[in-house]
DNA sequence: CCTTTGGTTTCACTATTTGAAACTTAGTCT
DNA sequence: AGACTAAGTTTCAAATAGTGAAACCAAAGG
């Protein structure tokens, strides 16, 4: 049930039909995208039909079915490469992961969803494409919070609009009302907690990362398990993330201003 | 400078204009754009508004430069997970790396240039995005060569119409003749070698990948350098190689045809 | 052999895109 | 200041590109 609302031109639809075919796991047949989409059968047709053309998805001749193109995986090498934050922050996580020994979260927001864009398993080693990518919710995670805590008004409420609310565990914030009065802890407390609220014995501490002018770049997070340590212990390493983050920020602005004065 | 052909309607140049964003490493402004670009003022500004609406590139506020956005690195993720190839040959991947001790690369094929979509390092551990969606040249590396000796002819000649046959190195097979009589010999032989003509000092073995109907989907090789070993020696382990490529085809062809009788 | 299902093509109708030119800002120079 | 210039944004009639009902084709199944 695509509740798309208004996607722009044509450009827009084609886009619209990018993501069906990525939102199924595997390669998807013609029909199935026709019953999905509301498009008629000729307009989805030349859509899919200009999509391949240009490299975006594959039709595989054997089966007709649609996947993702490789010109995705090129473009998204150039993204994650020059995205102000992922590329600079390498060094840090690695410093924070071995500081923390935990597992450590580099976030972005995306459409009012929590975008992973780096990670540091506590236990094995990096796995990036199949980590990062991934994307989560915002309202119970503890890097979705930390961002959404310093939002401006109209993007906190273009992120609001698009939050399922759904009780994944008893201690998720599971209404708008409780989530904004977390949101103001957040701002008091300068950072967010995740307190088991997306899955059962999962913590979390999380800051955001702002730009000089305060705007929200990104969060960093702390995460372990509720069975090798607490809040509290875990709360005492929140002054050395902060202190990461904002040297995260400054490193990520002066490269976006690589000529000064 | 951009010798695009025919760009098919607006999506085209829409991702057209994405794919000039990717090119620079950095944040563009407009006016680079409208340089590189030969679509008239208004066009750009118009296309670049559809793809920030749709979160394909993000404008930043401050500094009025485009980059591109974090929409992408999600829906490569699932391009890259969707893939038949790559989740898939992970696990092989990492038997290769553990028996031979040297760095793999699993290549597919992306409009005439070879795309890396995995690689095991010697040395370091994985560093996924920071290596792969990387691209290459085909024509002279062994993964390149591998897939391009095994083209049905229209797709080779599409192929070899992008080769630049610019020449790296001493061995570089710098001309469209002496490239097919490799292939040829590629053939024959069954796996691919790289002489030293991408760079100096470094020497590989690949073999193809292919599908039971003999399609190419993509070529494994084993990279060493001539300080540490010789050609015979990478050549004694082809057939494990070809094993391995075998396997992942295997692999990939019932992952693709889930349902069978 | 006839029917169904899934995919491709046609073509008159229309909505979207186009781009020269006019208009704003925000700097810079004298 | 006031006059220039560069960079970005908006307008609007003309033209192009996109639309989608319906016809068509091919392969699978009865």
């Amino acid at each position: 049930m695509g509740a798309e609302g208004h996607a722009d031109g044509t450009v827009g639809k084609a886009l619209d039909v990018l993501d069906m075919v990525a939102s199924h796991g595997r390669p998807v047949r013609f029909s199935d995208l026709l019953a999905q989409a509301d498009y008629p059968k000729a307009t989805l047709y030349r859509l899919l039909q200009t999509l391949t053309h240009q490299g975006m998805v594959s039709l595989d001749p054997d089966t007709g079915t649609y996947a993702l193109g490789v010109r995705l995986v090129r473009l998204a090498h150039a993204a994650w490469a020059q995205s102000s934050l992922a590329p600079i922050a390498r060094p840090y996580l690695d410093e924070l992961a071995e500081k923390t020994g935990e597992t450590i979260h580099l976030a972005q927001m995306d459409l009012g969803q929590v975008l992973y864009v780096d990670k540091r398993n506590a236990a094995r080693p990096v796995e990036m494409f199949a980590q990062a990518g991934k994307v989560g919710p915002a309202y119970c995670t503890g890097v979705g919070k930390a961002m959404l805590a310093y939002l401006p008004p109209d993007a906190l409420e273009a992120a609001l609009a698009r939050q399922s609310f759904y009780r994944h565990t008893p201690h998720t914030l599971a209404s708008r009302e409780a989530l904004l009065a977390e949101l103001q802890a957040i701002r008091d407390r300068g950072h967010a907690w995740d307190r088991e609220e997306h899955e059962a014995g999962i913590i979390c501490c999380a800051v955001p990362i702002r730009s000089r002018q305060g705007r929200v770049m990104g969060a960093l997070s702390v995460t372990s398990t509720t069975a090798r340590t607490t809040l509290d212990a875990l709360g005492a390493q929140a002054p050395m993330i902060k202190d990461i983050a904002a040297q995260i920020a400054a490193a990520a602005e002066s490269w976006r201003f690589p000529e000064q004065a």
